[in-house]
DNA sequence: GAAATTTGACCGTC
DNA sequence: GACGGTCAAATTTC
């Protein structure tokens, strides 16, 4: 039995551990774990006992290759909100490489983690490789708009298709939508659009500034796009995601600059 | 004063 | 023991 209560013990303390919090409380009192209270912060006090033996601090494994994403950019941006949290000198290598997890890793336990890293060569690139997975709500900031396109036709990956999908459906914040004009003429495209609160309204974005392609945490897709309001004279930006099935939709946005 | 960054130390893996 | 990844105190920025 005593065998028994020190393995689930040990199993509940590495679970809690694994999510970021570790309570140094055994289960049992009796399975000789005293260690392990003597190094838990004193909570009255709200002060660390000066440890006798330097303190463990946390998990320094190296992470796997398996299970990251690699992409090469011009930018360390990519929408989502980071915190650096380290910086190292890599052997071989000119450029340091940077550490960054998710700001939200506190309040949402985001556990996502990008390393980004300058290429040696001259072409000023970033070498990023994502690890886990986004689950705090909204890609970058909260004030930042946010578009989701799903596509009738999401079979078909093929980048710059020459078989237009059609937009079924388009889901906006509406806490956060920047312009919606229900006057604008409507086209082929926003025929088929409708905003969040379903009032089939169209989209007309004045002047589409810049876009990138990338990939969002599901191994789909998105698009990176830069809005700006001629009347306001303020600028925003978003995504569009699950878009590459669309070509004449990407060649709209590309192309002519704006799309309504 | 809170949040973000810097940087040396710590720790696990190879 | 070298190296890469993380921690956390000190420092900087807003």
């Amino acid at each position: 039995m005593e065998i028994l209560e020190s393995f689930s013990g040990g199993l509940l303390m590495l679970d809690s551990s694994d999510s970021g919090e570790f309570s140094g409380v055994p289960v049992s009192p009796h399975v000789g774990l005293a260690s392990a209270v003597d190094r838990s912060p004193d909570v009255r006090s709200g002060k660390k006992p000066a440890p006798a033996v330097k303190e463990r601090r946390g998990c320094y494994k190296r992470r796997r290759t398996i299970d990251s994403r690699v992409k090469i950019s011009s930018t360390m941006e990519d929408g989502y909100a980071w915190r650096k949290y380290g910086q190292k000198e890599i052997l071989n290598s000119k450029f340091p490489r940077c550490y960054f997890r998710c700001t939200h890793k506190h309040f949402h336990g985001c556990k996502a983690v990008k390393q980004v890293q300058k290429q040696e060569d001259e072409s000023n690139m970033f070498h990023i490789t994502y690890f886990g997975h986004h689950t705090c709500p909204t890609p970058g900031t909260l004030s930042h708009q946010q578009v989701v396109l799903d596509f009738e036709d999401s079979k078909n990956n093929t980048l710059f298709s020459n078989s237009p999908s059609t937009i079924t459906n388009i889901r906006i914040d509406p806490s956060v939508k920047q312009e919606v004009d229900s006057k604008a003429p409507s086209t082929d495209v926003s025929d088929n659009l409708s905003s969040g609160n379903d009032d089939h309204s169209s989209i007309r974005w004045n002047e589409v500034l810049g876009a990138d392609l990338g990939t969002c945490h599901e191994g789909a897709s998105f698009l990176r796009f830069e809005l700006e309001d001629s009347c306001a004279s303020t600028s925003s930006h978003g995504y569009l995601t699950d878009f590459i099935n669309n070509g004449d939709l990407l060649n709209d946005i590309l192309l002519n600059g704006a799309f309504s």
